[in-house]
DNA sequence: AGCACGCCGACT
DNA sequence: GTCGGCGTGCTC
């Protein structure tokens, strides 16, 4: 007997094993092996197994599961999914397993802990930290040791001694924490449902009886209850007895969803379990078994997410489809939300997709009919769509980052007690430092970008690799010491709005300023409780919240995504744009928004003005016709990155030349030097295919795989199946 | 990925 | 004369 098994290896092809006969009993599909590997030994999951003897195969050693890891939808997915992505196929299992059941150095997951409870006796124990820790533990119920570590250092000493004076009791549990439980829990308030989402729900519930795949765009701008949507929808997938999954595009941004999710499904029992990257590798494992279990009934997560075992899943909803946060940028570079269709299509799920600004491809394919359309025309209570105002910078010299027109409208909200969101997607001080006597700029010596200069701290930071430098006295070109920051970053917008509004309360928002853990969750508490005026910051300020107070919205920077050298540029800018003008007018209070911009008549800054989602589509799909971009082309980036720039030009060259033999009806492109033409200290060239169909373009991919071997181990290639941006 | 094999520079 | 640099090939 033999299995065919997928190695947790980069093989591009599985690899034949002899089954011992004393492992005949335990193997099967789906199971984990333990196998020789050249002189080493590796884990890999059994394909499948095949009766007839094989001569000179290498044994497999050992089998880790007693029952199926993956199931066979599963696996079927994950290989489809291999193909498409053209990744090989154990690695592709490897992501789509909890990190620790794919390592050969098997560590035992901690599956149990200690659980401690303050005993009903009244008296007090001698020692002050006894004491202290008692107290608290008595204003609690049981808690694991891992929580009482995390408040008191070095607890055990006391803790035995407490148990001893049987002040304490101890239980050895299973552990099951979960950071958003923390979370307070919301009232669960079911609002009555408007038309548009009474029809929307209406075909979603269609689609779920009929019990087949089914996709559909849920289209509705911020606010207009898309979130109610899929509550209802999932609560009539439990009602079938099956399972939901909801990606989200960043699960950090999320906990009041989450927390809503809870609420509502704490009465029907269905269990509700987070994916989230802050799970330790035990937690993660013991999450992943209680779901294929069938013990979970909704998984909320990130793009990994779309790998939980939901073992009869019946709806998937991806919200916020448009977001970048769905596409992994390293390593196997997949979709979430093209894998999520692909896996609903194994399940006979139905999938959602919900958006304010659908990607232009998922917009596409509601035309073309794949896609179900619904959409939701206006806000909920229908509160207004705020007054967007473009501020034309045409031949005008400001003497700060902000127009005369967004300083007296902040001075007005101020004014009226309210609240402005400023939008500037940029960090740092200065994008960079320029000599005035030579005009030398400073840059990162690993990566072909500027540094940007941070002012409160007094350093260069590349934003690519991480690389500080102190900034120069002089310049080193010419030697002249008038060397100056030049464009604004979030740090001196803020710099220059307290000097403009002493007496407002500002706050900036940006990965700088929310690195630290819990750091996110104050910024928007402080805009919740009004204890800030003011809330600056890049693109993150523009997801995720809600800010009823916020009557003004402005934005900075809003061409620099548009320059972006990415033929998707206009609609992330159109996206962002959205988004961020959403910010306005949440509550009761009519919003203003004020967009600075160089390029008015550009469609993305025309139609965002306007809410037109449909006027956008229109160029922008009329844009993408001609060039045949997506949805018109489907594109494959091949990315070759080396430390040798010579050697990395001449062989993306050969590549291109070779494939080019081959190309049929495919487009090649290229080489060229990638945008961000070094990185981390490696020089990149990239090669683009492009096609109308996909057939011919795996095809032609075919080729890489077999010279992929045959680059010199200096190099490495990524190959990027539907790119999202090619820098 | 990992690991060995194999062919060219600076050391005891 | 070796030790070891990393380019190259292979893993059932």
């Amino acid at each position: 007997m033999s299995a065919v098994v997928a190695v947790f290896a980069p093989l591009d092809k599985p690899l034949s094993y002899e089954v011992p006969a004393a492992l005949r009993e335990q193997v099967a599909p789906g199971v984990r092996v333990r196998v020789p590997l050249g002189n080493r030994r590796a884990l890999g999951v059994i394909l499948e197994l095949a009766s007839a003897g094989v001569e000179g195969l290498r044994p497999v050693e050992e089998v880790l599961d007693l029952q199926p890891l993956l199931s066979s939808p599963m696996l079927a997915f994950l290989r489809r999914a291999a193909a498409y992505y053209h990744h090989p196929l154990g690695e592709v299992l490897r992501a789509a397993l909890p990190a620790g059941l794919t390592a050969v150095k098997t560590r035992v997951n901690i599956v149990t802990e200690r659980f401690y409870r303050a005993a009903c006796a009244v008296q007090d124990p001698p020692g002050a930290r006894q004491r202290e820790i008692l107290a608290w533990l008595r204003g609690r119920e049981e808690v694991p040791l891992s929580e009482i570590s995390r408040h008191f250092p070095a607890p055990h000493a006391v803790l035995k001694r407490l148990v001893e004076l049987n002040l304490l009791s101890v239980r050895e549990g299973e552990r099951r924490r979960d950071p958003f439980l923390d979370q307070p829990v919301p009232v669960d308030v079911r609002p009555v449902l408007g038309v548009d989402q009474q029809q929307a729900l209406a075909a979603l519930l269609d689609a779920l009886a009929a019990g087949r795949f089914a996709q559909f765009l849920l289209h509705g701008v911020t606010g207009s209850g898309k979130t109610e949507i899929y509550l209802h929808a999932i609560a009539a997938v439990l009602e079938q007895g099956r399972q939901a999954l909801v990606l989200v595009p960043e699960i950090a941004l999320t906990p009041q969803l989450v927390a809503r999710f809870r609420t509502r499904f704490q009465a029907a029992c269905a269990r509700v379990a987070v994916l989230h990257s802050a799970l330790s590798e035990g937690e993660r494992y013991d999450a992943w078994r209680a779901i294929a279990r069938g013990e979970v009934q909704i998984v909320i997560g990130a793009r990994s997410a779309v790998f939980a075992p939901l073992p009869d899943l019946g709806i998937v909803v991806v919200d916020e489809e448009h977001e970048s946060g769905y596409k992994q940028s390293e390593g196997w570079r997949y979709h979430a939300r093209d894998l999520a269709l692909l896996r609903a299509q194994g399940s006979a799920a139905v999938v959602v997709l919900g958006s304010a600004t659908p990607a232009l491809t998922t917009f596409y394919r509601t035309q073309a009919g794949d896609t179900g359309y619904l959409s939701l025309d206006a806000r909920v209570l229908g509160r207004p769509l705020p007054e967007v105002e473009l501020v034309d910078l045409g031949g005008r010299r400001l003497s700060g980052a902000l127009a005369p027109e967004l300083m007296e409208a902040l001075s007005a909200t101020l004014e009226r007690k309210e609240q402005a969101l400023l939008l500037l997607n940029r960090r740092g001080f200065a994008p960079y430092l320029l000599c005035r006597e030579c005009g030398a700029t400073f840059r990162c010596p690993n990566c072909e970008i500027t540094l940007t200069y941070y002012q409160s701290r007094r350093r260069l930071r590349c934003h690519y690799c991480d690389y500080v430098q102190r900034p120069p006295e002089r310049c080193s070109g010419c030697g002249g010491t008038s060397i100056e920051p030049e464009g604004a970053g979030t740090e001196r917008l803020e710099e220059e709005l307290a000097v403009a509004f002493p007496v407002a309360r500002i706050a900036r928002m940006d990965r700088d300023t929310t690195s630290r853990k819990g750091a996110h969750q104050s910024l928007v508490d402080g805009m919740e409780q009004g204890a800030i005026d003011i809330l600056i910051g890049t693109q993150m300020v523009a997801k995720g919240h809600d800010f009823p107070r916020v009557t003004l919205v402005g934005v900075i920077g809003a061409d620099s995504s548009l320059n972006f050298p990415d033929f998707r540029s206009a609609e992330r800018t159109f996206a962002l744009l959205t988004q961020v003008a959403g910010r306005a007018g949440r509550g009761t209070l009519q919003g203003r928004v004020l967009i600075q911009t160089y390029a008015p008549t550009h469609h993305a800054l025309a139609c965002a003005a306007r809410h037109d989602y449909l006027g956008f589509y229109e160029q922008e799909i009329a844009f993408r016709r001609e060039l045949g971009y997506p949805p018109f082309g489907y594109l494959i980036n091949l990315v070759l990155a080396g430390n040798q720039p010579l050697q990395v030009e001449r062989c993306a060259a050969e590549l291109a030349e070779e494939l080019s033999r081959k190309a049929g009806e495919v487009e090649i492109l290229g080489p060229a030097p990638c945008p961000l033409a070094r990185l981390r200290g490696k020089t990149r060239y990239q090669i683009l295919l492009k096609a109308a169909a996909r057939a011919p373009l795996h095809r032609l991919l075919g080729v890489v795989d077999s010279r992929r071997r045959k680059l010199p181990r200096t190099l490495s290639l990524a190959v990027d199946v539907d790119p999202l941006d090619m820098l």
